[in-house]
Formats: C-alpha cells, sequence, structure tokens
DNA sequence: CTGGTCTCCTGATCGC
DNA sequence: TGCGATCAGGAGACCA
C-alpha cells in the first residue's frame, strides 16, 4: 500500500532511468486505467449511469510517446512524470499499485496494464546506458494514470491537494484542521486535508504524538498539533530512508523492497504490548479502517475549553 | 457543506 | 487438499 514514503522511494529509484531519457514507445494495455480530461478513458465509467457509448479517444501522447522526460515529481502519493514539452502523466498507484523498470531476469507478471520502452541517452554517460523499459503494473486497480497536456493543467489537479505531508509545519496542519469535528484520523487521511498519510503512517504518527484517532480534528490543542506535525514529519522521513514499508508487495522503482515496516510501532500489531507502556494495544475500525493505537499512551483528550 | 458509508478489485489467509 | 468466506484498503460517489 503505497504512501508517501513509497512514492518518493519510487520516485528517486526511477530518476536515473527516466529523467534525460526519451519516450520512444508507450502502450496502453487497459484502456481503463487512463484518465484523460477527468474520464477514464476505456469507455465504462465507475459512476452510475456513467456508461459511455464510446471509448474516449486517447493518443500516445498522453503517455508521453515522443516526450523527454524532464524531471519526475512528487505531490503527497502522487508522482508526475513531467516531460520537457509540458505534458506530463501523473502516476496514482492506489493500493496495489507498482512503478518499476523491467530487471529482465524476472517475468513481470500478470497485471501489467501499460508500458513504456525509454530510448538510451544521447551519449554514454555512466553505467545506465541501455534502453530501459518501464511497467505499470496494478493488480487491484485502484490505482490510475492521468493525463495533463500543459503545467498548468497539472498544477489544477494538484490544487485539490492538502499540504505535502513530509514537510507539514504545525501552524499549516493547524489551518488544515481548524473547525474540522472530523476524527483526526479521518481528517490526517483526506488528501484534500493533507497529501500523503495512508492508514500505515496515520497510526504510527498519532501513536508517536500520543495523540487519540478518535479525538476531533478541531480540538487538538496548539501543543499537540505541533507534537502531531512533528511526527507526522519524522515517521514519514524515517521510513523515506528505509526505503518505504514493505508489508505485503511493495517494491521500489527498481524492484527492491523497504525495511521501513521494521520500524513499525502500533501498525499490524493489535493486542500485542505497546513498546513504550508495555499495555496491550486496542484495535478498532475508525474512518472505516482497521485501526490500532495504545488506550494508555494515547489520550482522548484535546485543549481546554476556554474559560 | 460536512462527515459517514458504500463501492470498486484481487490476492492472501482462514476455517472447515 | 480444496474451497468458499473474509479481509485488506485509496479515494471517488453517494447520501443523510
Amino acid at each position: 500500500m503505497p504512501e508517501l514514503p513509497e512514492v518518493e522511494s519510487i520516485r528517486r529509484t526511477l530518476e536515473p532511468h527516466l529523467v534525460g531519457r526519451r519516450v520512444v514507445l508507450a502502450t496502453l494495455l487497459r484502456r481503463d486505467v487512463l484518465i484523460v480530461r477527468g474520464d477514464p478513458a476505456g469507455g465504462f465509467s465507475r459512476s452510475r449511469g456513467g456508461r459511455r457509448a464510446r471509448p474516449r479517444p486517447t493518443t500516445p501522447a498522453d503517455l508521453l510517446e515522443g516526450a523527454t522526460v524532464s524531471r519526475l515529481v512528487r505531490r503527497g502519493k502522487q508522482m508526475a512524470i513531467v516531460a520537457e514539452c509540458g505534458r506530463a502523466l501523473v502516476v496514482q498507484l492506489g493500493m496495489s499499485g507498482q512503478l518499476f523498470v523491467e530487471s529482465g531476469t524476472e517475468p513481470a507478471g500478470p497485471h501489467v496494464h501499460a508500458r513504456w520502452v525509454v530510448a538510451p541517452p544521447p551519449v554514454t554517460e555512466g553505467w545506465i546506458n541501455e534502453q530501459r523499459v518501464l511497467l505499470f503494473r496494478d493488480p487491484r486497480r485502484f490505482g490510475a494514470l492521468r493525463a495533463f497536456s500543459c503545467p498548468a493543467d497539472l498544477e489544477t489537479h494538484w490544487g485539490g491537494l492538502g499540504p505535502d505531508a513530509l514537510g507539514i509545519a504545525g501552524d499549516a496542519l493547524a489551518a488544515a484542521l481548524k473547525g474540522s469535528r472530523a476524527p483526526i484520523k479521518a481528517a490526517l487521511l483526506d488528501q484534500s486535508v493533507l497529501a500523503g498519510v495512508g492508514n500505515i503512517y496515520v497510526d504510527e504518527a498519532l501513536f508517536e504524538a500520543g495523540v487519540h484517532p478518535l479525538l476531533a480534528a478541531g480540538r487538538l490543542g496548539a501543543e499537540q498539533r505541533d507534537r502531531l506535525a512533528a511526527a507526522v514529519r519524522g515517521v514519514l522521513a524515517r521510513a523515506v530512508a528505509a526505503g518505504g514499508s514493505t508489508v505485503r508487495d511493495y517494491a521500489d522503482g527498481e524492484g527492491r523492497r523497504g525495511t521501513a515496516q521494521e520500524g513499525h510501532r502500533v501498525y499490524g500489531r493489535g493486542g500485542e504490548p505497546c513498546v513504550a507502556c508495555g499495555g496491550k494495544l486496542a484495535q478498532i475500525t475508525a474512518a472505516q479502517r482497521t485501526t490500532v493505537f495504545c488506550p494508555r499512551c494515547q489520550r482522548r483528550t484535546g485543549a481546554r475549553k476556554s474559560p
């Protein structure tokens, strides 16, 4: 389940394979994973009554064929492959998505929905000088590719996201949570509030900050919000440094697993002892997600009412 | 508008 | 050993 640290690890490992290279061939093997101007290209919208008579036409350029990659940019859990011409392809990995360069030694397996052949650099300059094949694989298909034809369209799309969680400051978090009566866990998972946190790191950050997952978001005190912002940054930064969490099948852009799961203190540990107090970790459902926390270390207490 | 619930999807796991 | 039931979960649609 790729969250910010996993996407950042993928971005970093793919950079040397893609930046400065030209996409010579792009193939869409399953059309409905590509979203162009807000609609799936494959013809059948998932929304009720959204069945369209004709598939939306797409062009190879939507998948950046013929374009030269200028940079890979991450915002929250999304990554954009930005081309020199201004086009961009945003990759959303959803639950089970993977984006990686084909190793040649292992078969890519089923559920590959898009494939790019990337030319070698014009001048040989180092060890990565061969043609590369980039694959988008996504068994559960909660992921998607979104095509944008200019930087302004990409910015508009990303405008719907909250501030990036990796650099979230206490006052920015306060602004994002102001007035919210949703449980803090639900608020942190809402990508329009804060971009990048998913179910693993939200539980880890709440534990580190000593905040109960069901506390109303708008009721956190200033000190709690600062602690929470610092916990979010710290948890994510450590996970990035560890190459992300491989809980099931996550792998980076070169197929390598991460080790951040070794540092998880609550995720996946319901019923086990708290690493801080030794008490039994509770497991509940919050925001429709499995939620693990320590009832002793994470008090459901917010700011005092003004006298 | 806001927050809660439903839905999509497949692989892993569990109990009989 | 086989197989149906259950669970996992990101995020948009939907609804009260």
